[in-house]
DNA sequence: GCTAAAACATACGGTAGCGTATTGACATTC
DNA sequence: GAATGTCAATACGCTACCGTATGTTTTAGC
């Protein structure tokens, strides 16, 4: 069987990667935050030692830069997706966007990650860096689409954050929200 | 010089009360987060040991839940206050609401408080559910006057919970953000 | 000024986590 | 099949923090 290329070791794999240490760390920065993301609970959780980890990262804060910087290029290249992803009309792209807190097809919890995130960014200076980043990113991609809608310069910026601010605070609210209503507010900030 | 009635100890007093743990644990936790308010960094910011603190306290689980209660108390008739500030119409009430966070009028970022609060919530139960509460309360005094200016229920609901998450939204993505902006963003939201 | 309570200090045992050093088990390559 | 590289286990020292137990000092009442 030399057909090898087992890219994929089913359940738990002998060998540990450095993203299966990402995956994990990831999530749980998603559920409980950043400080427990710690190596010896996470060790423990893929069911191997520290001694793994400290060969992969050089420590805890290697592991940290390396989630944030993840975060970064997804949340980026991310909106690029949307943005090649065609077929849509400015307006629907929009509504992807602003439902997608909502959406369960996110990989358990994007919208939870980037809360933990957003918190963690309160005590980085660096991580707050980023997020200042991503942030400015996506009014720049929903600002184009407001603009796609006839909007001129500043009345799409306007209506960008007033947009922006609108999702942000829907997830920051955090309740189950019956979708009916979040579409109606969709619908208002046009 | 038995005129006492020392009230205010002015600089430092030589002995601590409750409320002065509570003060400084609220201060860390706006600053770096619920985990970083631990009993003996607090003694050592407040020039004392921790055998002080096990006296006014439990431990530090009953510090915990006393902040929470504090701040569920105090956001709640923060905005009985604001209601029973006469003299103002509904809106300039929205307006006084809308910029609180924008504020510096706040002992040192009650905004970022909430924001540590809020964040918080997401690992502790008993805590979402006073966020969620408090929540309840702002809305429903939000929709309160939105009805106040004509709006009927289902409307008035619709722009608060609006309203509401556009304030959060300003919040959590924390930036300098000219006042002017924020405006506008305010007098769109009607 | 003696006393009891209040406010704090000191000292202790215990846990959890970080990081390092050393060694061990496979696997690959030659 | 011996050397090398990869991944992981074990053992160690260290620090930070929790909570308790037990002094010690300050304050107030009489």
């Amino acid at each position: 069987m030399s057909l090898a290329k087992s890219s994929e070791p089913a359940t738990s794999s002998p060998r540990l990667t450095a993203e299966d240490w990402l995956d994990k760390a990831e999530t749980e920065l998603a559920k409980n935050g950043i400080t427990a993301v710690r190596v010896e609970p996470l060790a423990k959780k893929l069911n191997v030692t520290k001694g793994s980890f400290y060969w992969h990262y050089k420590g805890r804060g290697d592991l940290l830069a390396q989630i944030i910087q993840r975060w970064r290029n997804r949340s980026t290249s991310a909106i690029i997706e949307r943005l090649s992803g065609a077929s849509l009309s400015p307006k629907e792209r929009l509504k992807e966007l602003f439902l997608l807190p909502a959406k369960r097809n996110q990989k358990a919890g994007a919208a939870a990650l980037e809360q933990a995130i957003r918190n963690w960014a309160q005590h980085d200076k660096s991580v707050k860096e980023v997020i200042d980043e991503v942030d400015s990113h996506r009014l720049a991609f929903i600002a184009g689409n407001f603009k796609a809608l006839g909007n001129d310069d500043d009345e799409a910026e306007l209506k960008a954050m007033r947009f922006y601010c609108a999702m942000q605070g829907i997830a920051v609210l955090g309740k189950p929200q019956d979708s009916q209503k979040i579409n109606r507010i969709f619908d208002s900030l046009f």
